[in-house]
DNA sequence: ATTGAATGTGTTACCGGTAACTGGTAATTA
DNA sequence: TAATTACCAGTTACCGGTAACACATTCAAT
């Protein structure tokens, strides 16, 4: 060394390297190489390119990694959008989450993923948590929040969309299905196969609003044909496992034996409910015909399949993404999008159980 | 209004309110605002006290809400720890991210979660997204990382701990089980039950480090009890779906009609497998018996109830939660936690599918 | 060759907090 | 009562980038 140890060489910063540290290698001010990391490849002229290769060679020799909070504490860009789902372990919501992302990254935006466990309170926590982050964006399932959480959203100045449900009274845009509708079309078909004294069967409404709009939109679909709407069975809180469906299952034997059909919340209490019959001896569908909600892999993957109402999950999540990018870029461009309300088809497949 | 327009009132902000805002609101400097959002309930004179809770009563009445972005750049402290796991929809992963949040929570500190869909690469892209932002801490699942995910992580400085296997050349942490060990607990059962030509099914063991080390271990067992390792089937890519399981059942029992049993990678494959039988109307366990590995929902709600191995994996979360906490604890007092190694208990749960 | 436009680089100020230090006041001790 | 100590609020500087502006250079068109 050649050098006094207490003047360090500009060569060898001693901790994390900045930008400073690489423009100081390169010879140039940290504002060139700051530009030189936002301009894409190809653009501008050819010493310009040169020096921008130059640059970006320095950096990878030195390992700088671009410190995200300065740059968005400097350019008031967070880089990110905040998801919110129920919970990370239904495949609809991750199916979800997978749309959304590649959706969204491809604008160069992250996705900063938050889980509420099916609860108001731990939601409006997680909410303040993200926004005191400064997300650019927010995402959330469904229109049940806290009073305090749409005051804390309207209140961070971010495009809003509200994902999975339709809802009368949206924040902002909305993309979504009708879980009523949806349900009725599986009635109408259970209808239309001759089941006349049909049953729903789901956790308990105020756990789980969508399992709610499901239950009342049976309500409603039986009322429109005429038919009974005593059969109504709540099993559990959200979310309804597998085993909850069983237990519904040899509740509605006992109770309601001259029950012909059943219609769950979901596939995961149709498959309980399912087993609980073969364990049983009962027939699926002879003695009990048995429908889900949602196209999850085991309503395909059972024998016999379940009849389901199939959601193109990935697809709510690409066009929540979409639109949710459209509202920035408008934000962007000091415009606002219009709220939007996106419909997103549904179908209902039938399998073998009904 | 008294004031003239060029001269806002100090009450009013134009923008978002920042911690200056409130500092003048009042009347104190903002050093003053910051100490008092710090500090404990209950802490320091009484005089003090009482400003702090007027400082707090403002800063609910004028909405503020701290910009962690400002206060991450300033401290140098993020405020988050990164959590990487494969996918979002596997209840054994879900349910480790909820032990770890609930662990890692308690401190304040938040998880920034990601998937890495199992691979590789995309976990190295996550990485570098992640650690721009600048962690306290990481966790990761397994020990398969690309040469420049282990440089990375070396590099950011941060206490890293790695989850789920337990690793010959760990980067620093570990917390897990051997899934060799535990494939072996399971085939000596299926040994001790009188099942000799057992054979296993796994996706490609390239796709899957996990999967390719329960396949070893699979073979590591039989050969010391001396039975065949022949029956090795492979189908799909991970994450093995029950589809996978259903059609190498099919392909098992074709190829090897002597066969008397199954070891499947995951109670997903093992699932897909019963119901193949089922289908086909092979008796399980008579002609076929099938154990799973993982204790999913589906492996105790099916009929006949799988065989598994049953992780806790919530634990798991827990513990790897805990552990960084008290490397992040040990790093900010200046020490280093010397590299953990801690093992987590499983055990086989028997269903009647053996 | 001259001009104007387009493009590229440097300089300065600033984002909103906290660390570290300074000086002052209240509580404790001699 | 004076000296010492503990505690507290204010001041200043700074974290590592980017916006905005000023200035220099290159290129195209007259």
């Amino acid at each position: 060394m050649t050098r006094p140890l207490s003047d360090p060489a500009p060569e060898m910063p001693k901790g994390a390297v900045t930008m400073a540290d690489v423009a100081a290698r390169v010879g140039v001010s940290k504002m060139t190489v700051s530009r030189a990391l936002m301009r894409r490849d190809g653009e501008g002229r050819d010493a310009t390119q040169q020096l921008r290769r130059r640059i970006l060679e320095t950096c990878r020799e030195m390992g700088y990694v671009m410190d995200q909070t300065a740059r968005t504490f400097s350019s008031k860009r967070s880089g990110f959008v905040s998801v919110l789902i129920p919970a990370l372990n239904n495949s609809n919501f991750s199916d979800t989450v997978h749309g959304l992302t590649a959706a969204v990254e491809a604008s160069g935006l992250q996705v900063l993923l938050g889980y509420t466990d099916y609860d108001a309170q731990t939601e409006e926590r997680l909410l303040k948590a993200m926004l005191a982050r400064r997300p650019e964006g927010v995402i959330v399932t469904g229109g049940s929040h806290t009073a305090a959480s749409r005051a804390l959203l309207k209140a961070a100045r971010v495009p809003v969309v509200q994902m999975w449900d339709l809802l009368d009274n949206p924040i902002e845009h909305v993309v979504g299905f009708s879980n009523a509708q949806a349900i009725g079309d599986l009635v109408r078909l259970l209808h239309a196969k001759g089941y006349r004294r049909i049953a729903f069967l789901g956790g308990a409404p105020s756990s789980d609003a969508r399992g709610a709009e499901r239950r009342q939109g049976f309500v409603q679909a039986m009322l429109a044909l005429g038919l009974s709407t005593q059969y109504l069975l709540t099993v559990g809180q959200a979310p309804v496992s597998m085993a909850h469906g069983a237990q519904g299952a040899a509740n509605l034997v006992r109770r309601w034996p001259e029950v012909q059909a059943v219609v769950c919340v979901s596939d995961h209490a149709a498959f309980g409910a399912l087993m609980e019959c073969q364990r049983q001896g009962w027939a699926v569908p002879q003695q009990l015909a048995i429908a889900g909600f949602g196209g999850f892999e085991v309503a395909t993957a059972c024998h016999p399949r379940l009849t389901t109402v199939m959601v193109d999950c990935v697809r709510i999540g690409q066009t929540a993404g979409e639109l949710l990018l459209r509202a920035i870029n408008a934000g962007r461009e000091g415009r606002r999008l219009p709220p939007q309300t996106i419909e997103i088809p549904f179908r209902v497949a039938e399998g073998e159980s009904t």
